[in-house]
DNA sequence: TCTGGGGTCCTAGGACCC
DNA sequence: TCTGGGGTCCTAGGACCC
C-alpha cells in the first residue's frame, strides 16, 4: 500500500529535527553545543539553519550571510558551510530509528516525517511521543520536536507549538481553537507569502479565523489546496499519508557561481558538470529522461546591471540517461540562449518527464551502441562511487573550474572516514 | 564584494479537433 | 459584410514546501 487514509479518529505525529543542520554539525563538534551556530546555504549565500542561541541574537532564517556578518562577529557565532552528504547520512539514521516504532511513516523532508500512531491510546500519547524523542536522541544524537493531531495540517500546528515548548511533545485535541487563535496565519502549512497577503487583506490573520472562513469564499478566492488547508484545520483530513517513497518526476541540478562569469566557455563547463551529476542521479534510480531544460541568469539583486534570464527545453528523440548525449544536447541549448555582454550568476539544468528504465526493456532491435553506452555509464558510476565524485569526468567539464562555489566554512566531516572521528587519549 | 537548491502540484491559456 | 462553440490535451509559470 502506498498511501494510508487518515480519518477523523487518526492520530498523526509530525517529528521534526530541531535546527537539523546545526544539530548535525554539533554531533562532531561538542565544543559548540551551547554556542550560537548557523549553517549557510551553498555558496555561503544565506543562513539556512540556526541554533536557538543564534535565533535569540536576531539572525533570521534565509538572510544573506553578508547582512549578518556584523552580528556574527559581535556574538562570536560559529559558521558552517553546508555539508549535505553529512546531513543526508544523519537523516537516514533518524528515519531508520523512527521506523523502529512503526512502518506507517511518510518521510516528508530531510528532517521531517509523519507517523501514524492511531493505535496508541489517548492517555498514553504524550508518553509515546517522549519515547520517540528519547530514542532518536539516544541513537542518533539529534533533538526533535513532536506534534500530534488528527490531520497533517493540525499536526504541523502542534509541532510548531512543541518547538517552543519545553517538553517537546504536543498533542492537539482539546482547546484546539484556543491554540489556533494565537497562531499566525503565515505559519499555517500551505499558506505562503501570496496567500498570507490575500488573507490578511481580508482580515484573516490567525489560523482560527481561517478555520472559520466560508467554504464558498475560500474556493472562490484561492484554489483546491487553499480549501484543503481550511478543511484540515477543522479536523477533516484531506491529505493522505504517503508511505511509499516514490521516484522523482524531475531532476534539477543548478548552482550559483562563486564569482560572476561572462564567458560562454565557462558556462559550458558548469552546464556540463551539472549534466554529469544529474545523469548520474537518474541512473542511480534506474530512470531515463525525455526532456532537458537548460537555464541561465544574471543576478536579480544587482540593480546596476541589466537582468537577463532565459531557458530552453529540448525533447530527446529517445529517452536516455547517457551523460554524453545529455551534455551534447545541453550545450546546444545553452549556445542558443547565451547572450554576450552579461555577467551570469547561475546556471542549471532540469531533466523532466522521467520514466523507469524497466518500462523500456532492451530488445533485439536495440542498437548495439546503446548497450555499449550503458556499460560505459556503469563503469563511470562505479569508479566515481569508489574514488570520489568526478574521478572520471569529461574534458568539457573543465579542470580548474574557476566558477566553483564558495565554501569557506566547511567542517569537512565525512561519516565514511575514520580519520575525522574525535580522538580519545588515554 | 557577497542574496541556495531541489522538489511537487495547480491553473490559465494556447493549440487543436470536430 | 458576416467569422461558433465546446471539448481535450499540453505546457509554462506560479505558488508552495523544506
Amino acid at each position: 500500500m502506498s498511501s494510508i487514509n487518515i480519518n477523523r479518529k487518526s492520530k498523526i505525529g509530525l517529528i521534526d529535527c530541531n535546527s537539523f543542520y546545526v544539530s548535525c554539525e554539533r554531533l562532531f563538534n561538542p565544543k559548540i553545543i551551547d554556542k550560537p551556530v548557523v549553517v549557510l546555504s551553498n555558496n555561503d549565500g544565506c543562513v539556512i539553519s540556526r541554533s536557538t542561541e543564534a535565533k535569540k541574537i536576531g539572525i533570521k532564517m534565509g538572510e544573506p550571510y553578508f547582512k549578518v556578518k556584523e552580528l556574527v562577529k559581535k556574538h562570536n557565532v560559529k559558521i558552517f558551510s553546508s555539508n549535505y552528504a553529512l546531513y543526508g547520512d544523519i537523516s537516514r539514521r533518524v528515519m531508520k530509528t523512527l521506523k523502529s516504532f512503526s512502518n506507517k511513516i511518510e518521510i516528508y523532508s530531510i528532517d521531517e516525517a509523519f507517523i501514524d500512531i492511531t493505535q496508541v491510546e489517548e492517555k498514553e500519547i504524550i508518553n509515546y511521543g517522549r519515547e520517540i524523542r528519547e530514542r532518536i536522541l539516544k541513537w542518533t544524537g539529534i533533538p526533535t520536536s513532536i506534534g500530534i493531531s488528527s490531520t497533517k495540517t493540525l499536526s504541523k500546528v502542534a509541532n510548531h507549538i512543541a518547538k517552543k515548548n519545553k517538553s517537546g511533545v504536543i498533542f492537539l485535541k482539546e482547546n484546539i481553537n484556543e491554540q489556533l487563535k494565537n497562531f499566525d496565519i503565515s505559519d499555517v502549512w500551505g499558506v505562503g507569502k501570496q496567500l498570507s497577503k490575500l488573507y490578511k487583506k481580508n482580515g484573516i490573520d490567525t489560523a482560527l479565523k481561517l478555520k472559520n472562513i466560508s467554504n464558498t469564499w475560500v474556493k472562490k478566492s484561492t484554489n483546491v489546496l487553499g480549501a484543503k488547508t481550511v478543511m484540515e484545520l477543522r479536523g477533516i483530513p484531506c491529505i493522505n499519508l504517503e508511505t511509499q517513497e516514490t521516484k522523482r518526476k524531475s531532476c534539477c541540478v543548478s548552482r550559483s557561481f562563486g564569482k560572476k562569469i561572462e564567458n560562454l566557455e565557462k558556462l559550458k563547463e558548469s552546464v556540463t558538470t551539472h549534466c554529469l551529476n544529474a545523469a548520474e542521479k537518474i541512473r542511480l534510480d534506474n530512470q531515463l529522461t525525455k526532456s532537458i531544460t537548460i537555464f541561465i541568469r544574471t543576478s536579480p539583486f544587482d540593480k546596476n546591471r541589466k537582468y537577463y534570464s532565459n531557458s530552453i527545453s529540448i525533447d530527446l528523440p529517445i529517452a536516455t540517461n547517457n551523460s554524453i548525449e545529455l551534455v551534447k544536447t545541453a550545450i546546444k541549448g545553452l549556445t542558443k540562449i547565451y547572450k554576450y555582454g552579461y555577467f551570469y550568476q547561475k546556471a542549471g539544468i532540469i531533466l523532466s518527464r522521467l520514466e523507469d528504465t524497466n518500462s523500456r526493456e532492451l530488445n533485439l532491435l536495440t542498437p548495439l551502441m546503446e548497450k555499449k553506452s550503458k556499460t560505459l555509464m556503469r563503469v563511470i558510476d562505479f569508479t566515481n562511487a569508489k574514488y570520489g565524485r568526478n574521478a572520471i569526468s569529461i574534458a568539457q567539464a573543465g579542470m580548474n573550474k574557476s566558477w566553483k562555489m564558495r565554501k569557506e566554512h566547511s567542517s569537512k566531516i565525512d561519516t565514511a572516514s575514520f580519520d575525522l572521528l574525535p580522538k580519545i587519549s588515554i
